[in-house]
RNA sequence: GCGGGCGUGGUGGAAUUGGUAGACGCGCGGGAUUCAAAAUCCCGUUCCGAGAGGAGUGCGGGUUCGAUUCCCGCCGCCCGCACCA
């Protein structure tokens, strides 16, 4: 065997390094729009630089990386850009709990993952990098903003916040816990500000309409978001009321409106607010609903209240009279802020009527005889109408269409369409964000800054020990001169969203001009992104925001694509066991991380005292459980491409990973095994090995499949069943082919190793340009197959056939087969079920 | 509460479109090598049963010659719910 140099072991702490040099000072993956080549876009979810890069960045960008290596092999001009989703709170709660600048804690830990990131050896265009928090970056999306302002799309109305009493402060919903302030510990109240909103809503049917077109991606995504936009077509009626004014209420179900027991407005309805000013219950019970959460999965799970006003209004078809409530669980969002109750088939009416003692009438029946069958629960579902007058008999959809056009020709209501997406308030009180580039004139009103004046930057001097929004008290920063009349004026002190910046960021990644957010031929280029890939957690609001923001920058001229993300993959999240001890005095668990923990097969103990520690469930990593792992570690201990390795084997992508320390120690394993793989590649082997052959390449066909699914755990076990097979192959051409394979292969996932092996067994260049194998088609199908025999839809035997053969033949050697007639025993066939190249499976 | 998803050995999972359940990995058991260990290699490993055979894909039903796959009803866990990113 000729000595091919490999050394006894590979050595990751060394090789690493060394490749990643190697690919940064060769540019390899610089992506170049003049290319030829065709284009391909490869884009994870942007990182909000916390500090440390978690192990599920670590996946996520694995998968992508590996992606974007395998197109390049393909032949693809690949653009994989990575940069910082870096505005939010967490840098602002830095700052107030250590006394660090947003700014400053921000580029640290940017530098800190940036170099994690690096470690990893990620095939990474860093020519493109950008974090949002950059003027350069925030100043084009004011100019953006503005745009959309001209463009009619951005409008300012009051909305409601919540506030902390004791902080003097706007609180994030995840900063409310339990209805109080997470610092003050505060009750809450709901306050209303003016605030800045984006008109997502002129936008409800294109993203509607557009999701028709996504066919790549997942379903569950595409449904979330019909659902979240939730068009839906129904009544807006009128009800005459007692105090001579009258109440408009929308319902999706206007066939049940002989079931009306009660009409109910939200606590901030005008009708409300009028019963309130004059009826002091009334208006503790309009406080009452202030108080509390603002989210909806808090209202909703609140026990349905209501307030009686005394108001009665009239049926506008029986002429009956039905109180007018106050309740907390009609949202003022939604429809006209009023509904009219329905028990009989609307749970939340149900439990409300239930509780208020009003009456419960069936309206929907399974059929005419069950008319007066006893309601127990609401019952939503299909069926046709009872006690309903003239709509007796009539089905659900019937009924609804009746209803409407006789609504119509009385003229007290009328057919609407309407949808659940509400318009996107981007305002927040905060530093941490792109300052809205607006200026607050007494004489002139809002009027937007003049571009030459973006960007409009953050003030460096800001001080974090007293709560509340830093613009606010700033000194000088928000007073300016008037663009308009040239008078004393105020900038504007909310901040953007940070979703806004991330709802364009793929743009300017795509192309980079100063003096413009992108420039609109090289986002043709590469635009729309191949394959997006993040967390399912992002699947309505991030993904639609995204596609809104492109849809409204097409409208407003600004580009011409429409749809962001060609395809979409979800993964999942990555999970450990957690270890914690339960104190014996008052109960308080405390938590250990894994690397304190020794784990064997049946227990787990402290390092540090060698006695037993609990072992919980398999879940989320999360800080407080302390059930994380650090890449950085782990890369330390067995090298990046064993890392990546386990990111990509075994759990399918889009589901959850558990973390183990036997599963990297197995995957480490695998690399060294490569390794001593590849040294076998004998240079003077001769011969060919059919077998081995046909296996390569079904291998590289599938593998090649697998990767461009995304489906990584397949393709893992793929490589490992050719290693086997290869591993066990005499010497011969054929096996020097399926090494090379192998090498080639595996290189978008262990690039390090592939590159170390590569260079040993003297490839051209490097591993990370060269070509992805070919495939002889031949070598593809088998001549044999192996046929399962059943009798009665069990399995009885197996049989090598040779591929295509026909039925009747199949049927033969089944009933030939001895362990088949002892399971006949004897008795009358009856049919006999053949699928070619299949089974066969014999009824008796 | 509402919307969406997931559930297969000890364990992560595989299984064309309804057609041999458990590929491949981990772990575990046995063996080889070694002064010894690490590393490596070989064999075995769904459960019950000596075997023949039987049972088995969260639970309970259904459709079918045949169901992990399709339908109905439950249970458990996860994601989202508009100011976390």
């Amino acid at each position: 065997m000729t000595d091919t140099g490999f050394d006894a072991r590979f050595e990751p702490g060394q090789a690493d390094a060394r490749w990643q040099k190697a690919w940064d000072e060769a540019k390899c993956f610089v992506a170049d729009s003049n290319s030829p080549k065709p284009k391909s876009y490869v884009l994870e979810m942007f990182p909000y630089p916390s500090g440390r890069i978690h192990i599920g960045h670590v996946r996520n960008y694995t998968m992508g990386d590996v992606l974007a290596r395998y197109k390049k092999m393909r032949g693809h001009e690949v653009l994989h850009p990575m940069g910082w989703d870096a505005f939010g709170m967490p840098a602002e709660n830095a700052a107030m709990e250590k006394g660090v600048h947003p700014g400053g804690w921000t580029r640290d830990n940017i530098a800190n993952m940036k170099a994690q990131l690096k470690r990893i050896g990620f095939a990474l265009d860093w020519t493109r990098e950008f974090a949002t928090c950059d003027p350069e970056y925030y100043g084009h999306e004011q100019a953006l903003f503005i745009d959309m302002f001209k463009a009619g799309l951005v409008y300012r109305k009051e909305s409601e916040v919540n506030w902390d009493p004791v902080d003097q402060t706007v609180l994030a919903n995840e900063q409310v816990i339990d209805g109080k302030g997470w610092r003050s510990g505060a009750q809450i109240e709901k306050r209303k500000l003016s605030q800045w909103f984006l008109k997502i809503t002129d936008f409800a049917e294109e993203l509607l309409e557009g999701l028709g077109e996504l066919e790549n991606w997942p379903d569950k995504v595409r449904l979330m978001q019909e659902n979240w936009i939730g068009k839906s077509q129904g009544l807006q009626l009128k009800f005459a009321l007692s105090d001579g004014q009258s109440v408009e209420v929308y319902s999706t179900r206007p066939d049940t409106i002989f079931g009306a027991s009660f009409i109910a407005v939200a606590a901030d309805h005008p009708i409300a607010q009028g019963v309130a000013a004059d009826n002091s219950a009334a208006q503790a019970f309009v406080e009452k609903c202030k108080a509390g959460g603002t989210t909806a999965a808090e209202l909703e799970t609140a026990e349905k209240l209501g307030f009686d006003t005394g108001i009665t209004a009239v049926h506008p078809i029986t002429g009956a009279d039905l109180p007018v409530y106050i309740a907390n669980f009609v949202l003022m969002d939604y429809g006209t802020g009023a509904v009219m109750g329905v028990p009989g088939h609307d749970q939340r009416d149900f439990e409300f009527s239930t509780k208020y003692g009003l009456p419960i009438l069936r309206v929907v029946a399974a059929d005419k005889t069950a008319a007066d069958a006893p309601i127990t629960e609401a019952e939503a579902g299909d069926g046709v109408l009872v006690n309903s007058a003239f709509l007796n008999g009539k089905t659900v959809n019937e009924a609804k269409a009746l209803i409407v056009s006789r609504a119509e020709d009385e003229n007290w209501g009328e057919g609407k369409t309407v949808w659940r997406l509400r318009d996107w308030g981007v305002s927040r009180q905060r530093y941490w964000g792109t300052p809205i580039p607006f200026i607050h004139c007494d004489t002139c009103g809002v009027v937007p800054a003049p571009k030459e004046s973006l960007p409009i930057e953050l003030p460096e001097d800001v001080d974090f020990q007293t709560p509340g929004n830093p613009l606010v008290r700033h000194p000088t920063w928000k007073h300016v001169e008037c663009p308009s009349c040239g008078g004393q004026a105020e900038r504007e002190t909310d901040t953007l969203d940070t979703f806004t910046n991330s709802s364009w960021y793929f743009l300017r990644f795509a192309s980079q001009p100063e003096d413009r957010p992108f420039d609109p031929e090289e986002v043709a280029k590469w635009l729309p992104v191949e394959q997006y890939i993040g967390g399912i957690e992002h699947a309505i609001l991030h993904l639609l925001y995204a596609r809104f923001w492109t849809r409204a920058l097409k409208h407003t001229g600004h580009i011409d694509v429409a749809e962001p993300f060609g395809s979409l993959f979800t993964q999942g999240m990555v999970t450990h066991e957690t270890y914690s001890r339960s104190a014996p005095e008052d109960g308080r668990i405390s938590y250990f991380t894994p690397s304190e923990v020794e784990r064997s097969a049946d227990s787990a103990t402290l390092k540090s005292d060698g006695s037993a520690v609990d072992v919980g469930r398999v879940i989320k990593m999360s800080k407080s459980k302390k059930n994380v792992v650090d890449p950085d570690e782990i890369i330390a201990s067995y090298g990046a491409d064993a890392v990546r390795w386990f990111m990509l084997s075994d759990s399918p992508p889009e589901r959850d990973l558990p973390w183990s320390e036997a599963g990297i120690e197995g995957c480490s394993r695998f690399v060294h095994r490569l390794w001593r793989l590849f040294g076998q590649f004998d240079a003077d082997a001769q011969g060919r090995d059919k077998a081995l052959d046909r296996k390569t390449h079904q291998t590289i066909a599938a593998v090649a499949e697998d990767i461009e699914a995304l489906s990584f755990n397949k393709a893992v076990a793929r490589l490992y069943e050719l290693t086997g097979a290869t591993e066990k192959a005499t010497p011969s051409e054929s096996r020097n082919e399926a090494i090379r394979s192998i090498l080639l292969m595996s290189s978008p996932m262990m690039p390090h190793l592939a590159e170390e092996a590569w260079s040993k067994l003297d490839g051209d260049g490097l591993a990370a340009m060269a070509a992805w194998p070919d495939v002889d088609p031949a070598l593809l199908v088998d001549d044999e197959v192996t046929i399962a025999i059943q009798h009665k839809g069990k399995l009885r035997d197996t049989l090598t056939v040779a591929k295509g053969l026909p039925k009747d033949q199949m049927e033969e050697l089944a009933l030939a087969s001895e362990k088949v007639q002892r399971s006949l025993d004897g008795a009358e066939v009856r049919k006999i079920i053949v699928v070619p190249d299949r089974l066969v499976n014999i009824v008796t």
